[in-house]
DNA sequence: TTGTAACCGAGACGGTACGTCGAGTCTTACG
DNA sequence: CGTAAGACTCGACGTACCGTCTCGGTTACAA
């Protein structure tokens, strides 16, 4: 912070401040694009024309599409990367609450775009994967980590659960079912995967 | 006339034969290519130029690029699609003795690379996804559904315990953890796994 | 021309014919655009966009803007180049019928600018002066040269004159005159100009 | 105090003072760039980059990379631009020794590039052209002109010869030939030219 | 035995988007 | 306040592939 403050004063040229105008522009016209055309479609020419923007301005901050999709993305959901779950004592209820909240996120048609989008990138490309597992997956595992470990010193789950494989098994499904639409992502649905997860690591 | 006749009762009057050679070598030719520069980078021509065919005779014959990954993928994976697990009467180890095989196959690069160039496929193409499904997905869920149902019929888990949940507690976890790379598909990870889940889901 | 014939008999794919059309389209739009709009503002994008033709298309049979320029430059001029001049016995006469031809070409205003075009290019690259000095200057002045040594032959020049340099004393004033606008390029200045060159060059 | 005023005084209150180190950078960068990668991919920005210059500087003194290439030019030849011709009594020997001094500055690659980026940018740019035309061509033109005349007084021409029609005798040729690349510009062709030239319009 | 029709390889076609370059303009921070 | 540095919008570059469309040539059945 002290260093940011530092930087400002002295005689770094710190474009940051310059091509913030452009960078929102960007960052808004691939959101809509986004929603509008999905990312099969979505091209960096059709981006610089909403956004009223040279490509090049395009190019010079990102190094390619899968960057812009990463920014609006963490937009998106980045606010809440990493926030500490609720802690009412109440472990199932906790984990359902947070859960329902995931599963009616991805019910949004334009969040659903955007996260297929970001999947498919996940896949080809592996440096933007490891930024992505980096930046939301582990953050989000982390805090649910922290809540079940918080359940764990209660009592209510066996001393030596696994808990990254809970965490996986509480993600893993959810994903799998909305990625592959195998089926409808419930409150019900939700609901009960905690139950039979939480019942399998009890004490 | 009689030979007419034949011919309509015949039915496949010959252009399959001369075709063979060339759908073999395309789809040979798609495999080799998906796993050499991935899917973000597999081009139809490229495909034509390696199986040494005119870029007509793949759109002759299938739809997309994507149609012909899928052809790949099927070939590499659809023989045992939808066979029955083993049934030894111990359940737990025939679950682990299949999501063991599925962790394996996960390993070998070719097939990590060609399903997730599936998976991305999946993202983009509602039409796509609704093929895979019902091709690969399902028939794999409904040996793995029929596994449980006879175990359950055998008392190992609960008379109410909810088999589309438990597939998808099996399946889900392993495929999040491949996809987001999040950690080593060992052969522990999915006994825990395993154990785990039919915990939960037991009398 | 027996090849001619066979070529087109055997085997040979020879996609001369298929790409008739587009070529023709290229030329005829790339002449009107530079009618329009000058060879500095030429792009191949517009040449493109007017002939409805796939840029590819373009750089499949040109390797340059300038090679189109050329194809039109000497459609519009090549058909005479390196015709022989008329020999009526009057030496001066001919030359002066001929060189008035060629400044009444250069107040075409097509003409004039894509003959500037063509000048200018030849600055930058030489290759395509090369090309150019080979295929339409050579031929015209050797034209020039043979009515000279006719007239030579006839006694109306020295048996010593330098017949080369008498080209380039009827080719020079004329590009000069026309190129730096030192002044209007009438018929007077023509015939003022030959009837010097060959006082100068009489026996 | 007084320096103070002093500096009042001179009227030039400063800027141009600082500008004048940057407007020489600039021609000297032009120079060197143009001598050394040609007028074609020569660039304002290569310029600004090698005279540690910004480019605005460049736009704020020159309206076009035109401007910078004719201040070049005439740095490289108008110091001498409408001197008068030496008169020793002796037109021909006179008129030799100016043209060979003409063939040979020709000769150096430097002067040569910069010629032909010159005339190309003649061709495309007609404003361009008429200050090239006024400021360089011109003054040349009546330096020879006037020694033509100073010939003619001395009955070494005929008395109704045409001047300018003879200074584009002598320039049109050269020009050509160094232009089109026809042959080489040695001291013979100009001697023989010369004295063809003033063949052709003795008395 | 020979037409003839579909299929084949090859690759040109009209397009769209790519990622880069440079033009000429605008903005910032320094000296 | 003028400058160097360099980001900005714009537009063209030349390339890569797309999916379609000819080309001749080559099978392999039906007549």
């Amino acid at each position: 912070m002290a260093d940011n403050t530092a930087e400002q004063n002295r005689r770094a040229p710190d474009p940051r401040r310059r091509s913030q105008r452009a960078r929102n522009a960007v960052i808004d016209a691939a959101a809509e694009l986004l929603g509008e055309v999905g990312y099969a479609k979505l091209t960096v020419e059709a981006i610089a024309a909403r956004a009223k923007v040279g490509k090049q301005t395009i190019y010079r901050w990102w190094p390619s599409k899968a960057a812009v999709v990463f920014e609006v993305f963490t937009r998106l959901t980045g606010a809440e990367a990493g926030l500490p779950l609720p802690d009412t004592g109440d472990l199932a209820a906790d984990l359902k609450t947070v859960f329902r909240a995931t599963a009616d996120e991805f019910a949004d048609p334009a969040m659903d775009r955007t996260t297929r989008a970001f999947t498919a990138e996940v896949q080809h490309d592996e440096e933007f994967a490891r930024a992505v597992t980096e930046r939301l997956i582990q953050p989000n595992s982390e805090a649910v980590r922290a809540r079940l470990r918080s359940g764990q010193d209660a009592g209510q789950l066996a001393p030596d659960a696994d808990l990254d494989l809970a965490v996986e098994m509480l993600n893993g499904p959810i994903n799998h079912r909305w990625l592959l639409r195998t089926g409808p992502l419930t409150h019900e649905y939700v609901d009960r995967l905690v139950d039979t997860v939480l019942r399998g690591l009890r004490p």
